[in-house]
DNA sequence: ACCAGGGTTTCCGCCTGGCGGAAAAGTGAC
DNA sequence: GTCACTTTTCCGCCAGGCGGAAACCCTGGT
């Protein structure tokens, strides 16, 4: 799912109001007001008053000079937890490094949540093409180079789950048959490789390898997104996956 | 403070029970049974069996195939949001960048919360002397380097707040004596660098600068960590202060 | 100086749902 | 089969979460 489950309707529990206090924040929303923040997580004021100060008290939310509330420092130390982020991004940065300084442009790394994939680090090229993924961006899985990787790779209950739902689509090119989907998928199985060749921007294509855990499974995914433009996805491939096998030795440490 | 209020003595509210079984986990105790949750936590089983299927939900838990629990990917979603952290990571990259590339030494970038450093973005040197240091570690200020720049620029107030409590000692040469530290304080001000040399392990000495937000806030520090033996301040300072002096541009935008 | 329209904070009666002890069920090692 | 842990379920109790209303605050406009 996108958005934890915190849906506004029917009866909520007290966890549910207080998560649903956290979801008010978004990239469009990074500080609130106390009465825009209720209005989001669609509570009554007294109660949001109540739920934000427990999450002052506990470092979940900051409030800065300007009265305004933003999301905390604490909340991120204990989300560093999560091994699938800072831990992920830790083993991955040295061979992400070498990877940009191989070809200096952007470099992204991505794990699976459902039928999406969200973005866990990206190095941007200064000159590079310009991408829509920021870290912590959740998207779909199927268009993007990551995300064929990890729809290929995900038990075969998801990548049905994922080809039964209607594929969206973002450029012409984006392939949206279910068919040629699979057929895609077994594609970057055999190869260990996929391409998206302008499915989620007109302009920029995206060679993907997968990253794999101790046990061998599918955890992350690795790409360099260029220009589409003169790009050889053949030439790149091996680099990303070497750099990809490396941070897989990293997570078997 | 370091870990979120979620002290287990006295009554607790539904609120603080929830935050207590995020705060069971840290950097020791990454993945936990239920049971060892709730010790950790402090809560009988059954209440936290109920909280846990709450953040299970929401994503701020995931229960692994071996039955364990971690931090989840949503919870990392929602902290990602917190402009001292991803935000400052993402306006630091590019000079960490260039920082490690001219020195091949650590590199860390660090914000005050209280009277605690935490550690928001670190690059590790491979042939560097190896540092504490790991991103979302939190350390008093006063024997690091990025502490030494955060406090001497913090409030008043919060300096006095330290220099009022006993100064933990690290090693022989950590600085524990107030009128010491607060000269060192006016000098790190007035030279716009601090350098904590064998205050924190007897191996590393660092040199920090400060990072200023868009209205001249002194927000984070950031450093080099080298080896002490042969290490030359003078000569790092100007590659410090230069890096620190294009994260605080990148601010500014 | 006043007003309006937002905001935030406080109060407190209501009643629901959070709480947790107990028991049942599950799991893995021996 | 037993044991020691685990996880899950049940359900009676009552505490505290809830939110409407009101008070108070702040800022910008006139």
């Amino acid at each position: 799912m996108g958005e934890g489950s915190t849906a506004a309707d029917g009866p909520r529990t007290a966890s549910a109001r207080l998560l649903a206090v956290l979801d008010a924040f978004d990239a469009e929303h990074r500080a609130l007001t106390l009465s825009a923040l209720a209005r989001r997580a669609r509570l009554p004021v007294s109660t949001t008053h109540r739920l934000v100060g427990d999450l002052l008290a506990w470092g979940g939310l900051e409030r800065g000079d300007d009265g305004l509330l933003r999301v905390g420092l604490h909340l991120w130390e204990v989300a560093a937890l999560a091994p699938r982020t800072i831990g992920l991004r830790e083993a991955a940065a040295p061979s992400m490094g070498d990877l940009y300084e191989a070809t200096h442009e952007n470099v992204q790394l991505a794990v699976r949540d459902g039928l999406e994939v969200v973005f866990v680090e990206r190095i941007a090229g200064r000159h590079a093409v310009p991408v829509l993924t920021r870290v912590g961006l959740r998207f779909p899985m199927s268009a993007t180079g990551v995300g064929l990787v990890l729809l290929a790779f995900a038990p075969r209950e998801v990548q049905e789950g994922a080809l039964s739902a209607p594929l969206e689509r973002f450029t012409e090119r984006t392939v949206v048959d279910p068919r040629r989907l699979r057929s895609m998928l077994a594609d970057v199985r055999r190869r260990g490789i996929a391409v998206s060749d302008r499915q989620v921007t007109m302009d920029a294509l995206s060679v993907a390898a997968p990253v794999r855990g101790p046990d061998g499974d599918v955890v992350a995914a690795l790409s360099v997104v260029v220009q589409a433009d003169g790009a050889e996805p053949q030439a790149l491939a091996p680099a990303v996956r070497t750099a990809a096998a490396a941070i897989s030795r990293a997570l078997a440490r």
